[in-house]
RNA sequence: GUCUCGGUAGCUCAGCUGGAUAGAGCAACGGCCUUCUAAGCCGUAGGUCCUGGGUUCGAAUCCCAGCCGGGAUACCA
């Protein structure tokens, strides 16, 4: 056993399990599977730190199972050095581990820098995550912030747990939708562009989109009216003749409808940037459909040559899955052009060839859970050995009071709109309380922004990210409570505790002295601070930033308790300050780093 | 129709690899700022864990059936 115990809590539970087990071999004389000790921690109400459910044992002891668990406590009290005593509750043996113990866990963590961090090494898997894949026709809405949230939080989680990653993003910057807003633009556009109008590129682009449906919406309604099927009428509307012809144009290269689309283009990445900065987002790699979708081409009509796909008689290419219980699955229309699954193939070879990936995540959401079990059977047809391995990080809609956000219809949350409007209640909030007096404009700036992403961040990454959820704009996101705010407030009190004592002369002595009797309440923090590097493992093998949000929760909820019930700096006992000022701190650094993997900045003061 | 995900306090969510009296926050009500930041702390109230069966010493958690809701099943992405 090595002296630098990172996961310290998983290794006290290991050598419990071990002697478990032979405290069953020894009182009962048989052979038990590791899988039957249950290990819990111990509730709060009753008096130790690690619980062992004893009733699966009941029938080797056959004895009562408040015996039962008095002998396996028996036997861990004797020849376990760090389980001190015992109780027992009914059938549950609760096992009080040794303050020693809990100090060299604290001493371990005080002095660790990155505690909690693996970093990887030479031999660490590659992960590839592919996040935020906007289409660029539209501004990005609060649907593409879960997104980019969870996709930025997973990679820095991945690399918290020891993997490489490299951060990747598809934009899908073609397709029938890209030539609405297109043809809606050379309709009506009347020569607008962001420079002329003043507004963001991407919004822009949006209004063409929304302005298309609304136009082929009347048109259609024209067709019914004239005796047209509804059918029919959305077939043959003249805009979408337009915008199939556009497509049809722009996959054979027609310059004026690339030019068209270069501009159009331009206009939306300045926009996206913009909105990826605020939200601190970012990627090491970008792929273009317009580019990958020929090599997706290409792997298409290889399958067809090889028999692995099937051609229809309108020359439309289909994959037949029903061998696998799934159905008939189109890749080429019968025009020839791509539909979004081709270029999906395209770029997985791309991406597979241009670096060694060992995992490939795709976060995208779960209404696209369907498309991605065949990405993954189409690309194991087409003989790539990767496509069963890859993964769909499936995430929940974010929902409105009234249902979905449709961007046709103009009923969602735009990102820009709301990060502003968060931004703005930060202000007025931490001018109300006069939090930031002394802080010069830029300063004060900075903090309110942290603090309005830090609700916003939290907000959407504390919830479970398999789960929908319900966003109301009518009432603002909260700063209290179970917020970011309260977070990082949480932070800012410990940093000013520290600042304050260090004006006062006090240093540090980072080593806890064994002898120090730390209070109830101080164990229970130690012992949830020991319990970090175990939520960001549970984080990283369950794909789930939840996990770490709910667990630097806990962290701060115990802190402030203690904050309201202790000094730290006006504690007379020097050591018994030097130990909780050394805990704060070491609480401090954990949460920063807790944060850190959810994309959430902390202050200094707030 | 089929597949799939969900249903826990008035609201938003934890808990779900079975374990002790089901937890937080918001909203409501009542306390606590001459002492390290009150964006905080303490307390009160609030529950057929959708329903009905089953497995088990033990079920919010696992299995089956049903009800309700979301999503998918497109020559949309």
């Amino acid at each position: 056993m090595s002296s630098n115990f990172k996961a310290t809590k998983m290794s006290i539970e290991l050598i419990i399990r071990d002697q478990i087990v032979e405290a069953i071999e020894s009182c009962y004389e048989q052979k038990i599977d590791q899988k039957l000790v249950q290990l819990q921690n111990t509730r709060k109400e009753f008096e130790g730190d690690i619980t062992l459910v004893v009733f699966p044992f009941v029938r080797m002891s056959k004895k009562s199972p408040e015996q039962t668990a008095a002998d396996i406590g028996d036997y861990l009290q004797k020849n376990v050095a760090e389980v001190e005593k015992y109780n027992v509750v009914k059938g549950f043996l609760n096992l009080v581990i040794s303050t020693d113990y809990w100090i060299s866990v604290l001493n371990e963590a005080a002095s660790d820098l990155k505690y909690g961090i693996t970093e990887p090494t030479g031999s660490s898997k590659l992960v590839m995550v592919e996040y935020s894949s906007p289409n660029t026709n539209k501004p990005l809405h609060l649907g593409h912030i879960r997104n980019n949230l969870l996709g930025f939080s997973l990679s820095e989680i991945l690399k918290a747990n020891g993997n490489k990653v490299i951060k990747t993003n598809i934009v899908n910057d073609r397709g029938i939708h890209i030539c609405k807003s297109m043809y809606a633009w050379e309709m009506w556009g009347n020569g607008q562009t962001p420079e002329n109008t003043g507004i963001k590129g991407d919004h822009l682009v949006g209004n063409f989109y929304v302005r298309f449906d609304q136009e082929y919406k009347k048109e259609i309604a024209a067709l019914i009216e004239q005796g047209e099927t509804s059918e029919n009428a959305e077939q043959n509307a003249p805009s979408i003749l337009g915008a199939r012809e556009m497509l049809l144009k722009w996959e054979a290269k027609d310059p004026e409808v690339l030019e068209l689309w270069k501009m159009m283009n331009q206009w939306v990445y300045a926009g996206f940037d913009i909105t990826y900065k605020a939200l601190g987002v970012d990627f090491d790699k970008i792929y273009y459909e317009s580019e990958t979708y020929l090599y997706g081409k290409d792997e298409v009509l290889r399958g067809l040559r090889e028999g692995v796909f099937y051609q229809q008689e309108d020359s439309s290419v289909w994959a037949d899955l029903t061998a696998e219980g799934l159905d008939q699955k189109i890749l080429l229309r019968s025009d020839g052009t791509s539909v979004y699954m081709t270029q999906d193939i395209g770029t997985a070879r791309e991406r597979f060839q241009d670096y060694p990936i060992n995992k490939m995540i795709y976060v995208v959401g779960n209404e696209q859970n369907y498309h991605f079990q065949v990405l993954s059977i189409l690309l194991d047809k087409l003989g790539f050995e990767f496509g069963k391995g890859l993964h769909h990080f499936s995430y929940g809609m974010v929902e409105l009071p009234q249902g979905k956000m449709k961007s046709r219809e103009g009923t969602v949350v735009d990102a820009d709109d709301l990060m502003a409007e968060m931004i703005e209640v930060s202000r007025k909030t931490s001018e109300e309380l006069g939090k930031l007096e002394g802080y010069s404009p830029e300063q004060a700036a900075i903090t309110y922004k942290m603090i309005a992403l830090g609700a916003l961040k939290y907000f959407m990454l504390k919830v479970d990210p398999k789960k929908n959820m319900l966003f109301n704009p009518e009432e603002s996101i909260d700063f209290n409570g179970n917020t970011g705010p309260f977070i990082q407030y949480t932070y800012a009190r410990i940093r000013s505790v520290l600042r304050k004592a260090e004006d006062k002369g006090i240093i540090l002595n980072p080593h806890i002295e064994a002898e120090i009797q730390p209070g109830l309440k101080e164990l229970q923090l130690i012992k949830t601070v020991s319990q970090f590097p175990v939520a960001v493992k549970e984080a990283g093998d369950n794909y789930s930033p939840a996990l770490v949000a709910n667990y630097v929760y806990e962290l701060v909820k115990d802190f402030n308790q203690f904050y309201h019930e202790f000094p730290m700096i006006a504690e007379e006992n020097s050591e018994l300050r030097n130990l909780r000022l050394v805990l704060a701190e070491t609480i401090g650094k954990t949460i920063k780093t807790g944060m850190k993997l959810l994309g959430i900045d902390v202050p200094e003061r707030m």
